[in-house]
DNA sequence: CGTCGACTTGAGAGTGCTCAATTTTCGTGG
DNA sequence: CCACGAAAATTGAGCACTCTCAAGTCGACG
């Protein structure tokens, strides 16, 4: 299920465009022509390098974050497989960065391309726009958990969100999802220390409300965890699968 | 230079599109044939009844927001003159809402009369574009501050970025701008209570940082405040403005 | 001139942090 | 395949930034 050799990104990213948007398979067919290349990342590896592309991501997770001076890190959020990354900054400077959170492959698609392909397809252009009000939700979400929610929410609401993401492209199973998060990683997405994280994953786990290690979440009561995080799923799909609780 | 009657939506709209992005003035033109109406709100209206129209923010403040069960309520961005708002919600449940912070007019563009203008001029496509990958920069800024910024790094960075974006649009001196800000709505934007952000903005008085009250903010010393914000300038027009100290 | 919202200030409490030591896990090389 | 070293997880103790509750002031507006 969640095997991603090399040629499959393609029906990742169909899967969560057509989970978002109504988007026919035949229109989406237009994408099998697009130039691009393969880029692996090792684990921590960042890919600036590759500016003025836009990323698809084929395997494994990366973040986008930002460093502070004095070592603080901030991440803004998590590329999952099937994820689109824009590598084309606003500005000249680099405010951020991405980096994989373990080896990670990136299907490269040069902007000219890119650009090529969407004058070829009104109903992709439409896609990707709603692909990109999706990020932007999710920012949205991101504030609501650092602005409002306490540590013991955001930890319930951030892992309902992988999952909800890794389901729209089939790499979630019904309890949990394999995952690539360190405590660190957890700490500089929500806001928190490593230290917090640890002893609040504690407590949720004691309450038997989830179960984690670093290579695998198990959600063991989704709809606690969600009445928990006041949490909202994402996409149409993904409402589906809540309703049949 | 602020006194946005009711026909300068345009002007405002275009500084700050031309701020961000290259606009030819003659391709800005297109949007003077757009059919819109205007929409006022007094404050704490809130607009989810206008879905399906983009906005443009004519006069005075705005907020997106999220209230949650219990009455918390977190603010992911303050839009500003000139501001587009997209009130075509991705998912059909209303997971926010918008409100003015003080009596505003909203130009309010059908989606219909919307897309017919992106035919007709694909530079404004692009302007467009760039403006919602502006609000993606924003919303990633407010991440920032609320993820790994202390309460004092919070109120310097915010309100350089206020600062920053009603620069674009000639809305504000050199010193500072004229302010619809609440300690309330400061403490909803910034994830902190009130009562802290009372005591904060007093500790950057004290400092001599800045002067405040409810309806005029004056930064003293600009360079000083980035630099404990470690702010970036939005845009170019913005950076050059720093540069100039 | 009274009222209501916003601002201010005080005191005490708590969530989450810092520092630090220890254990466990895991990637890598022999 | 096992051993080793580094990274990650865990745990303890004390601290502090920020919160809560509460009282009191200021100011705009009817």
């Amino acid at each position: 299920m969640s095997h991603t050799g090399q040629a499959d990104w393609q029906q990742l990213l169909y899967r969560r465009l057509s989970a978002i948007t109504d988007l026919p398979e035949a229109e989406f067919a237009h994408i099998h022509e697009l130039v691009h290349s393969v880029h692996s990342l090792a684990r921590d590896e960042d890919v600036r390098e590759v500016r003025g592309t836009v990323a698809v991501v084929a395997a494994g997770w990366c973040a986008r974050y930002r460093l502070l001076a004095d070592g603080r890190r901030s991440v803004f959020n998590i590329w999952l497989p099937g994820d689109m990354i824009n590598l084309t900054p606003l500005t000249p400077s680099p405010e951020c960065q991405n980096a994989a959170l373990r080896r990670a492959d990136l299907v490269l698609i040069p902007d000219v391309h890119y650009r090529q392909l969407c004058e070829r397809s009104p109903a992709l252009v439409a896609a990707f726009a709603a692909s990109e009000r999706m990020d932007s939700l999710l920012l949205a979400n991101q504030v609501l958990r650092l602005g409002r929610l306490t540590a013991y929410e955001r930890i319930a609401h951030f892992l309902l969100e992988i999952w909800d993401r890794l389901c729209l492209v089939g790499m979630a199973n019904e309890g949990g999802f394999e995952s690539a998060l360190t405590q660190n990683v957890l700490a500089d997405v929500l806001g928190l220390t490593s230290v917090h994280i640890n002893r609040t994953l504690a407590r949720l786990r004691e309450e038997e409300l989830i179960e984690v290690d670093r290579r695998e979440v198990r959600l063991l009561d989704v709809p606690r965890l969600a009445e928990i995080a006041e949490y909202d799923p994402i996409g149409a799909e993904a409402k589906k699968r809540i309703a049949l609780y």
